[in-house]
DNA sequence: AGTTTTGATGAAGACTTTATGAATATTCTT
DNA sequence: AAGAATATTCATAAAGTCTTCATCAAAACT
């Protein structure tokens, strides 16, 4: 089944739209606020949001900047009809994939939230991999074994898993260890690749799934 | 293709986001302080500049204003969260075009620079061309086959495949491989050309795509 | 043809980047 | 606060890459 984030202060709308989401047999997770959003979206998997931009604690914008900062999920923006135009453009700008604007009907983002799953680009791992991510024990599994990672290693890790085959640089996969940036030597990232490389031998001795690009980075292979 | 010019004496912060853009075909050069950056500007085409307000010789103010003497191209100006607004709306008056806070979040960047360069949209040869670049892996596909390089010669074919059948200088393909100028000889393209048609030659031995044009440079030919 | 200029080639070694293991610092738990 | 777990730094080894150089081949020029 399908997970929605519901991210919106309003009671009222919130709990129409799950109403009807539900109905549709999508299961939905609401939160008034981005912290805990934020939070629930790094631990647990999440196939769509819909987003409001105007939160007590923080701007949907800061959310969908750090919802894009790792993942790749559709997010559905919930604005307000007199919200500047300029912050709409800049949503854009950062990859939210629909707009809807108060008042809102509930079936029409219930049409929204249909078209966005339709297209299948949703979080789900395409499963030929060989892992996969337990995130309820912050623990990558990887041939049926849970690996037990420390939580630097499971960041990486993790986003390795989630964004396979593709080159990742020290400077970002640094930038996923910490939200801020930080002051530290990006060979830090040599010695945490080199103990995730350690844990994965212990369960499979001859795999070298993590591949190193000179002068580039490190990448995960299917 | 676009050049971006990155003036931040942060050495982290620029190369992610040097890599990301990068990712997007971008082409970026990197300067830690304002004087040679300034150089630059004066000496190559520029399409558009990442400034950083606190660099170590100037402030971003004081390049902003040299800029804005000579030309009109995009700026978008990096600045630390804590620093006076009163300098960011100075900034503002000489003709700033976006503004992103430390601690930055690199997609963010992209999506300001593409907001500023969407006018000319990407330059997507879809030429009926053997060859295809895999971003993501940092690869060039030659015949269904990716080509593994080293990162001077992936920097060098990416851009002949993105620049096809016009010469390009020894010159300028030296200032592709390195971000800043640099004092080597101008022969050892040739050896990198020559590993890069080795390469080729290991997928077909008949094809000769790279072609040398005596006194000038090299070309490749679709 | 002979000379000059320019590019190709292969190999050496200078240089850069990464791997590794150990030491130290930091954070978390109790 | 002590102890354990984790993160970071450092030194050195190992691997890979870039540049230079000497030499040969090809083209251009006289």
């Amino acid at each position: 089944m399908q997970t929605i984030l519901i991210v919106e202060d309003d009671k009222t709308i919130a709990e129409s739209i799950a109403f009807i989401l539900e109905q549709d047999s999508f299961n939905c997770k609401w939160f008034d606020n981005g912290q805990d959003a934020l939070e629930y979206i790094n631990n647990n998997e999440v196939d769509l949001i819909l987003l409001d931009v105007g939160l007590p604690d923080m701007s949907g914008f800061d959310v969908l900047r750090k919802v894009r900062e790792k993942y790749s999920l559709p997010v559905i923006i919930i604005s307000a009809r007199d919200d500047e135009s300029d912050q709409v453009l800049g949503l854009e700008g950062l990859g939210a994939n629909a707009y809807v604007t108060k008042p809102l009907s509930p079936r029409l983002v219930v049409a929204h939230v249909r078209a966005q799953l339709r297209t299948g680009k949703s979080n789900t791992n395409t499963g030929s991999s060989k892992f996969s991510i337990n995130h309820a024990m912050q623990r990558v599994v990887f041939d049926d074994i849970e690996l037990t990672l420390t939580p630097a290693e499971f960041k990486i890790l993790s986003h390795l898993v989630k964004n396979p085959n593709r080159v990742h640089s020290r400077e970002f996969l640094m930038s996923i260890i910490w939200d801020r940036p930080h002051g530290s030597d990006i060979k830090t990232i040599n010695t945490h690749i080199k103990s995730i490389r350690k844990r994965i031998h212990e369960v499979d001795e001859d795999s070298d799934c993590i591949e190193t690009h000179r002068g580039i980075g490190y990448s995960l292979i299917e």
